[in-house]
DNA sequence: ACATGATCCGAGAGCGCTCTCGCCCGTGGA
DNA sequence: TCCACGGGCGAGAGCGCTCTCGGATCATGT
């Protein structure tokens, strides 16, 4: 609507300045072959006529796009309600925008989802990809694979054992969840029960992993699986005291359900910690200092992981070798922060 | 990385196909305008190249990049709490992919980015723009304004009184407010309190208007001013039940302050609804439905919102008027729903 | 049979940029 | 003084696409 500007061209700058286009463009990208008194008169020029290079033109010769995709690939109800994704979010876009990178967002739901999202990286209209909060039996790794897009995912894929140039950020889950547990056990608790986070994700599994380093052989009764969300925390805390009323401890594989392990524990007359020890994981701000009491748990940085694997992708896109130094997994340890309920 | 396959061109399908390049463009973009024979034979070169159209080639002759920016113009915190943004962001995701349209995500946090974006609007990278969560004081609106990229906001820009040219989608808050009060008024309470949200943001301000509609000449010290976080719905309770223990009810300007509302009551030992009755804002699920007691509040439908800001920019673009039916702003209508806290 | 449209398709220009190539000019060595 | 050399700059091609325009083809009216 209304008849936009015609915008000025490479040609328009040139011609105010009194040079060749290849010497303004020369200038705008920074090259150092143009000796001053000209280089600046072009700056002049650009300056004068607001000059924006168009990026379609560009793109069209050099073949980069100077955006990356972002694939959440979460079916479903989770985004809402985790503020995991929004910040790890933030850390991507910080990283992206200081590299002048475009976000590209793609919210994936059903299959369907997935194979818009194949055709879209397979057009090449993005120059990588980063895929956040990936499932097992998730075809998306098939279809980026063969699209040929360099792809950093967030959190270990299920097929990473040993596959050739998968590159991805996680944190310490494993590491993480013993921790958690060992605390626990130095407490001198001795039946410590585990709510898993939802058994299609690594992450879930390599907590539960954890777990279990820390309580060889333990009562498989007191491993319930959850799915993340605070809802299934209580349903799971509940099925728990019912199987094993006498549990002391609970280690919950997120903030959110540790949080509805809370308040179930509290509806059944559990002191928390004197009756029941929890420790949850992620140190989710606010939520681990607003429950009552505010929660023991594993802190990760989730921003950080997001602002990593921005960074590695653009190293690889800039050729300046990631191969070496990232090809496989970057792990970022875990701390845990001890707050009142064990 | 590794040589990456060139992708075929419009070229190559014209040869394989054995007709012009104008031809398979034609057929590309379904014009009519080839015959059938020659059409699917086109079709089938296309298939068995697995041509995809550069994207880049295209925007530079049509100027239209198929591309929206959305800007998140939240500073902090707040969205990470709130799962307001990803329920936003997801109905504009699916109207836009709807039509083919990338989401290109700017968040912004401060002043440096707000310049950010008003180059990156300048540069006609995208064909228009949506806003969530603006405030007040925001300068974005005048660079968008300056950049002269079409836009709707989400939720009415404070200046919206009768500038020009302005489109946005809201819910009704100020209508909604006031069913909420006065389904308190008719429950019998007489000491009716508000919190509100940040009185920067329309929203919250809209929601204090309806507020004071139904409880005309209202005790000013039955106001406190909250920021939509449960940290500060805590707080403004705290400071409610200290200034006015009288009180027997409170309405929320959203859910989440409303959940913080409740638990200083539990802790005040107030019963609630008995003592004191709670309404929110948003039912937002599931925080609005596990709240305990679970909270009565006012629906207003978020993904929707989205979904329409984004049908309403579409529209504007196609040139299929959106200048006369939406011109202005969009009010969504709002629901109370009635669950055990008032 | 020929003129008249209408319809379908191809030729070609051009979108704004980058980048190679070669020209020109200035400098230094003989 | 002349030649070789090198670095700064311009000319021009070409990235992959769209779109106008005109030519070819075919049905139709007379």
């Amino acid at each position: 609507m209304t008849e936009t500007v015609p915008r000025p061209t490479l040609e328009a700058v040139a011609a105010r300045a009194g040079v060749s286009r290849a010497t303004v463009s020369r200038v705008v990208n920074g090259s150092d072959a143009v000796r001053e008194p000209l280089a600046e008169r072009v700056r002049q020029a650009v300056e004068e006529l607001g000059y924006v290079p168009n990026q379609a033109a560009r793109s069209l010769v050099t073949k980069r796009h100077d955006a990356v995709a972002v694939i959440v690939a979460e079916p479903e109800t989770r985004v809402f309600a985790d503020p995991f994704f929004a910040r790890q979010l933030r850390g991507i876009s910080k990283e992206l925008t200081a590299h002048d990178n475009q976000l590209v967002l793609l919210l994936t739901e059903d299959r369907d989802d997935h194979a818009r999202v194949g055709r879209y990286l397979a057009g090449g209209h993005v120059d990588g990809a980063l895929v956040i909060s990936l499932h097992v039996d998730d075809p998306l790794p098939g279809l980026i694979r063969s699209a040929g897009v360099p792809t950093v995912f967030g959190g270990r894929p299920d097929f990473s054992g040993g596959r050739d140039g998968v590159v991805y950020v996680d944190c310490d889950n494993r590491g993480g969840a013993r921790d958690a547990v060992r605390h626990l056990i130095g407490l001198g608790r001795g039946r410590i029960a585990h709510i898993t986070g939802a058994l299609d994700q690594t992450s879930a599994v390599d907590r539960l992993d954890g777990y279990r380093d820390a309580v060889v052989g333990a009562d498989p009764r007191l491993v319930v699986e959850g799915d993340f969300t605070s809802a299934s925390g209580e349903r799971a805390m509940r099925e728990l005291l019912d199987r094993s009323p006498g549990l002391d401890a609970v280690f919950a594989a997120n903030d959110l359900m540790a949080a509805g392990a809370l308040r179930v524990l509290r509806e059944r007359g559990r002191r928390v910690p004197d009756d029941v020890a929890v420790v949850g994981f992620d140190d989710m701000l606010p939520i681990a200092e607003q429950t009552e009491p505010p929660l023991t748990t594993v802190r990760q940085d989730i921003e950080e992981m997001g602002r990593l694997m921005a960074r590695l992708l653009l190293r690889t896109l800039d050729g300046t070798g990631a191969e070496d130094q990232a090809a496989g997994g970057l792990i970022l340890p875990t701390t845990l922060i001890r707050r009142a309920s064990a």
